[in-house]
DNA sequence: TGTAATTCCTAGCATTATGATAGGAATAAT
DNA sequence: ATTATTCCTATCATAATGCTAGGAATTACA
């Protein structure tokens, strides 16, 4: 049940491009360095984010991404599917790339009844976190672990 | 996200074996043939669930593979977990396979926090759903589509 | 206008994971 | 004996994944 290292990634930058929403575009270049991510393969990555107007970009000197979106309004879940094509565990249960299984019935396949609940419970998280809402998790966390004067 | 083939044709599997617990063990051949699932494959998904005591095994003709528990005593994380290794989306995640990621900080990484309220969820599910509960539920839809008489 | 920094685009490579096959030894029922 | 099976190891093929290379196009700015 692995998330892909493209998604994995992407998901990583667009953390970090939300955390600086409304500043400068970033270049990619930054972005690798920052969070520790293959320059090179990070570029494959952006292609599909900007076509699908997840990220905005900016060529030339002084250029890079920024976010196409307010980040309360970028949901995991479309992230995930623009990188990945799907989210799914098996086909035969996804939304938007549905393929039939091996199972002679699908309405009665043990397999696919578990594995929608499964799909459902992935699809309530990954649609229900936004960029914000994820790095303001972060941030809370990060003020638990701070001393706190009294 | 994608459930394994490994543990696809395992879970396929052990649920036409739950199915019939109690009857003789049930070759390869058949439970391949049955459930369209490739036999010579099928044979390094049954080692590992025989070590694991999930299945029993009996040799020489006539013998097969049967349940090593009651269906109701059999998870699906387990099968999951013996076949794939983990359940994990990220392996920072992982329970019983953890690894590092590349985040700086495991605390404050909001790809972790995030992919393990998925993990949880994902658990949540296959830790409490057994061979029993699968194979019951399936049940329930095949009558559901039955024309009862009135 | 030139230069440097960037995105954009296509091609391709390397490695791993996955899915599957082959062949024969061991085991056991009949 | 014969037959049907598990057991075991080796191996292969393909696809997916992760990543690199190189250069064209674009843009800021000195």
């Amino acid at each position: 049940m692995r998330l892909s290292k493209r998604s994995e990634y992407g998901l990583r930058a667009l953390f970090d491009l939300a955390d600086r929403t409304g500043k400068s575009p970033v270049s990619l270049k930054e972005l690798a360095a920052r969070n520790n991510l293959p320059f090179k393969f990070m570029e494959h990555i952006f292609l599909p984010l900007r076509n699908a107007g997840i990220v905005l970009s900016q060529s030339g000197a002084g250029g890079g991404y920024s976010l196409g979106r307010n980040p309360k309004d970028i949901f995991l879940g479309e992230i995930i599917r623009t990188l990945d094509g799907t989210i799914a565990p098996v086909s035969c249960v996804s939304q938007i790339a549905y393929e039939p299984c091996s199972c002679p019935d699908e309405e009665t396949c043990p397999l696919r009844l578990v594995m929608n609940r499964v799909r459902e419970a992935i699809v309530d998280i990954v649609d229900h976190t936004s960029l914000a809402d994820a790095v303001a998790e972060s941030k809370t966390n990060s003020n638990d672990h701070q001393e706190t004067p009294t």
